[in-house]
RNA sequence: UUCACAAGAUA
């Protein structure tokens, strides 16, 4: 069954559910004993292919085997709910994990509390990330790195920079997620000069700038029509080793077309073509 | 052997 299981979570990470599916069949017809894995594995899969209604009836299956759902099986398809903004239906599941004896994990909190952000309710988020604070639960830099970056895209940076303060105190180490949030949003004001200084922040904590925290300040410099800056980072990028990748360029491009640049724009398109990258 | 967070364009 562990093999099966290992053999079903590749099937799904490769986007191949029919295969997964297939050879759940093939599970039950040798006779082998299904676990909660195997379900929740396949319940994985179904979430993030947005078929949440075979999510749904996976569990069903399950709890008519007698398998019954714990914490992860409610903890992915509130991920599931929470990508489609059905925020309600994910409150409703939440309590009905509860109503089942389940407790809520960091992972449980950490999903909802993305799902309120990206619902555009951050307050909903804060206040459950302060419930969070109230429980014997030890927080990680996930659940801060949420919240980090709803305030950093809504501007309010105060309260970003509070945050990374707060996890700091709490010896919970800022991780490339943290600062790329922050790069953003700090570019988001126009004050990309300044986010730049973050590369070296991080360095200081150990941390290595990678692509997502480049590409975040080129995206800043792109939107102030410095694409002279442009070159600048990516030299910086490829003397520390980094490539550019599928959305490096994208970023790029668009900011030679907004800025009218089109051979520019061109260039980049050929390299990235050269490159092996595939435009899409 | 299974769960959550960061950067882009899109009529």
């Amino acid at each position: 069954t562990v093999t099966s299981n290992a053999l079903i979570h590749g099937l799904c990470e490769a986007g191949n559910m029919l295969e997964a599916v297939r050879l759940l069949k093939v599970m039950l017809e040798r006779g082998l004993q299904l676990d909660k894995i195997t379900y929740n594995t396949l319940i994985s899969g179904c979430c993030k292919e947005g078929k949440l209604e075979e999510g749904f009836k996976l569990r069903e299956e399950m709890v008519k085997r007698g398998i019954v759902p714990d914490t992860f099986t409610y903890n992915l398809l509130i991920h599931g709910l929470c990508n489609k903004g059905k925020m309600d239906e994910a409150v409703m599941l939440w309590n009905e994990c509860r109503r089942n004896g389940l407790v809520p994990n960091i992972y449980t909190y950490g999903v909802m509390i993305d799902g309120f952000c990206k619902a555009d309710k951050i307050e909903e988020g804060k206040n459950l990330f302060n419930e969070l604070l109230s429980q014997k639960i030890e927080l990680n830099s996930v659940v801060y790195n949420t919240l980090i970056r709803a305030y950093s895209r809504n501007g309010n940076m105060a309260e970003a920079f509070r945050l990374h303060d707060d996890m700091r105190s709490k010896g919970i180490p800022p991780t490339c997620a943290t600062y790329s949030s922050l790069i953003n949003g700090v570019c988001g004001l126009g004050q990309v000069d300044d986010a730049k200084c973050f590369l070296d922040e991080m360095r200081k904590d150990g941390l290595l700038p990678n692509v997502v925290c480049y590409t975040a300040l080129i995206g800043g410099y792109c939107k102030l029509g410095q694409m002279d800056k442009v070159g600048d980072i990516l030299r910086e990028m490829s003397s520390n080793g980094i490539q550019p990748n599928k959305i490096t360029y994208t970023v790029i491009i668009d900011g030679y077309c907004k800025s009218g640049d089109m051979k520019e724009a061109a260039k980049f398109l050929d390299e990235m073509v050269e490159k092996g990258i595939s435009p899409d």
